[in-house]
DNA sequence: CCACTGTTCTATAAGAGATACATCATAGGG
DNA sequence: CCCTATGATGTATCTCTTATAGAACAGTGG
């Protein structure tokens, strides 16, 4: 897991981090089950507070995305075996891409360009799918 | 033009006020030419400060998107006539897009359910085109 | 005892509102 | 016909609240 934060992007820093590591677990460099840094220990590599990074962790606990414990540190969680995402997320999803798709029409692309755009990006990923060991489980 | 707002909401009300706006450019409710409400008007019928709608409108003047002036208040400028987006745009928004449909990949979305939410929603988006009268330019 | 996470507290910056100022259009009087 | 008054609009400055980022401390499990 290496990411990479710009400190004076206009996007909270702890954003950035739930972005980089949603993006991480759909490219799936980060799979299901896997582990990721110690909050302090990714602070100290990014230059940043770890609360800062405790932050984003629990941003994606929140998503469902995270599974937050003291023995095994974070551990990616969702996927298709694990429930459905909480109530309301396609509706809020839904609502965003809206208005992304409209920023870029207003911006001229044709509808064919947006969703070339969206078919090149979508296949750079991969299903989310668990096929390892029960990594953080109580065993 | 009618747009609702939520005050309660985590986004910023301006940044509200504009997605509203970008998405009525593509929907065609607010074609290229066409008048926007005054700022002090849109903020009494909001219940809001007239500056946050101004800060909302500012960003939409730095995106291109519209035309402030005196005479004819906040025109919309943005079409495919009125030259290509500011440099670095496209580059942005396609890392803002790759989020997102990271976001849906991580949630248990097949690619193909992910492409047909894009397709719905461009499918009410119409072409941005200006066949009216230069409104708001000088005589 | 060591390695983690969780909690509480404190500066700094952004969001939102209130007020005052500058500019242009239009109407009315000279 | 010109000048000025008034109203509308956009712009700038200031203040209050909230969120962001950082720092120190406490709790928990191996």
């Amino acid at each position: 897991m290496l990411l990479s934060i710009e400190p004076d992007s206009s996007v909270p820093i702890y954003q950035q981090i739930r972005d980089r590591i949603v993006e991480a677990i759909a490219t799936g460099e980060a799979p299901v089950g896997s582990g990721l840094p110690a909050t302090r220990q990714l602070a100290v590599d990014l230059g940043i507070n770890f609360h800062t990074v405790n932050k984003g962790y629990d941003l994606l606990r929140q998503e469902g995305l995270l599974r937050i414990g003291r023995k095994a540190g974070a551990v990616v969680q969702r996927d298709a075996t694990s429930g459905p995402p909480r109530p309301g997320w396609e509706e809020d999803w839904t609502s965003r891409l809206r208005t992304m798709l409209a920023e870029a029409t207003a911006q001229g692309l044709a509808a064919d360009e947006i969703i070339g755009h969206c078919q090149d990006i979508v296949a750079g990923f991969v299903p989310v799918t668990y096929d390892g060991p029960a990594v953080g489980e109580a065993s």
